[in-house]
DNA sequence: TATGAATGAGGCTTCATTCAT
DNA sequence: GATGAATGAAGCCTCATTCAT
């Protein structure tokens, strides 16, 4: 993990300051120059680990881009259980995806933003958070009447902007979020069920 | 409504097509001779009726602000009136808030996004709502528990979410979407009442 | 004098607006736009008199230019008096020299130092000086030793500076400055003559 | 004093083309194009070394503006001096000007014409001659009746011109421009001494 | 006689990218 | 593995000038 030689060391710097800068100040507002100042290298440096601009952007995502998939298919097995608590359970979907997302707050940001790059990973997270709760549709637990894909939208929406607003100042922790978002949606989204409050 | 001299229907093409180039590549990818270009107009003529690329964005927002200044004061009134049927006022709310944002699509995409602006026009409604929400608590109706701005800029952003992807879309219209919205979140923040479905 | 038609009207406006900007920020540096503004005319109004911005200068200059060649012509008829005061006729020449420069001050400047135009107009004074100098140095009222193109372009320099620096200012009056040119040249380039102070 | 590297040297070049623009042309007239091209450079490389067309500008007067404090300096001490010879001092003085002017035609053109700098500029060289004069009135060697600074003003405005007219072109030297002046001026300006021709 | 509207050409400046060393 | 130096392409903006009315 922790970068052997020199090249290594200086890429990963890069990336650093790539991930700062861009989550700052957006992808276009970044310049090279910024990001190998920040790194202090010189711009030609930069061109020997990234082909462009848009290629350590992509690099960056990647890393990200998998985690997300892990968790993906985290849910996918949590799927098959039919929980007891299943509040709990939801609170605690909700932490794990603030969790994710709260900690790489940069790429969160960055990755939501770049018009056609955001679509496909939020596409990601709505269709595994949409099939998840179809999923528990399907076992009664998600009410009939709920458009499973716009409610997913819906918590990625919120799940976005009150990282960006509450995490990353500090002002509020991922269980608290994650509580406060759980009890927003759970009665609205669940049926009412003896393990509710 | 209808501009009557040539360099008033040219600055409206003007900010026509600067308002559907901000929306769909941001502000920054946007260049000028893109919004000259699909005006009809040459470069030259863009600074006949704005100073900078700055400017024209001011100018745009400033209806909107209005706007939305003018939903904030509408309100305001709705406040006093403790409604018999809760879920109906809330659900409408909701309707509301989709039909002004739905209304102006791109003003709403670039709005919340353009950084300075975005945070001054997003502060705006977010205040509203969990003032709003705030009063609703002190007379019991929405439960105690909820951080009435964590609710309302969650609720803003599901809002500003779901625009963008169903009602620009044409998917789905304000009312099915006012509706899908009031249902989530109706019963996680209000306390259980006769009025509830 | 007075202008009668309207046109003649906005045409003096017009030579008028353009000589003090010119006189202040210099040609290149003046826009049609200001001078129209201070006219308060439209630019469209502006070609209606003048082909070019470099024509409105030319014909600027051209009034400035008659004088420059009066005032030279005067000059040759004074050359083959003899004198018996020469101080004073000298001194007077500077105050006639001072008289039509200063009469003139923003062309003056103008005249003075744009490129092509200015070397026109001074080496037309110049020479004025020079020839009128050398003849004065066949009658031995000059000292041989001078070399009056030199000293015609000294003159030609100091008058040119000091009614800018102290002319426009309002500091000195011609007559102020015409003495003491004067004063400082003439013993240097007479002989010694029995007028002498 | 040779540049180094490349560069050093390409600086150098940008600095050298604009120095010859500027006086030519003037700095309005100038375009970045222009020097870029002289200098063999391309436009980018401009703003590798100068961050405006007015920064070159500013860096040029500046080694400028040194030699004109230093020759300043230098005349501060000589003023204590009562010179035996007076004559030989004051054409000493202007060949001392000339040679200063004159080793740097190019720059004593712009600084002197350059709106705000020129008057920075002028009113440096204007202060230390007629304080120069003005002490030397105090000893009795400079007539009372010459105001110093309308006579510092001449001075330098006629060194300035036989630079520009004469020394540039290669028709005078230095030492013959000095002596001719102090013809000129001498007499003028000082008292009859037995140290007058 | 004048104006409202527009434009072409060109200026300054920025920035991602390349290349020789 | 890195740098100093340079560049091409493009962006924003200005300004003298034109033309229909």
């Amino acid at each position: 993990m922790m970068p052997r030689t020199k090249g290594e060391e200086s890429k990963r710097k890069l990336l650093q300051a790539a991930e700062e800068l861009f989550a700052k100040k957006g992808f276009q507002s970044t310049k090279i120059s910024e990001i190998v100042a920040n790194a202090g290298l010189t711009q030609a440096a930069f061109y020997l680990y990234f082909k462009s601009k848009e290629d350590i952007f992509q690099q960056m995502i990647q890393d990200f881009d998998q985690q997300i998939i892990d968790l993906s298919d985290a849910g996918k097995k949590v799927v098959e259980l039919v929980p007891n608590d299943i509040k709990s359970y939801v609170t605690n979907m909700f932490i794990q995806l603030f969790t994710v997302l709260g900690k790489n707050p940069n790429l969160t940001r960055i990755a939501l933003q770049h018009a056609t790059e955001s679509d496909q990973i939020r596409k990601k997270i709505v269709e595994q958070i949409a099939n998840n709760m179809s999923n528990n549709q399907r076992f009664g637990i998600v009410k009939e009447e709920i458009d499973t894909w716009v409610a997913a939208e819906a918590i990625v929406a919120v799940t976005e902007r009150l990282v960006n607003r509450y995490l990353l100042t500090g002002e509020k922790t991922e269980k608290e979020l994650g509580e406060q978002v759980a009890r927003m949606f759970l009665s609205g989204i669940l049926n009412h069920s003896k393990s509710g409050d």
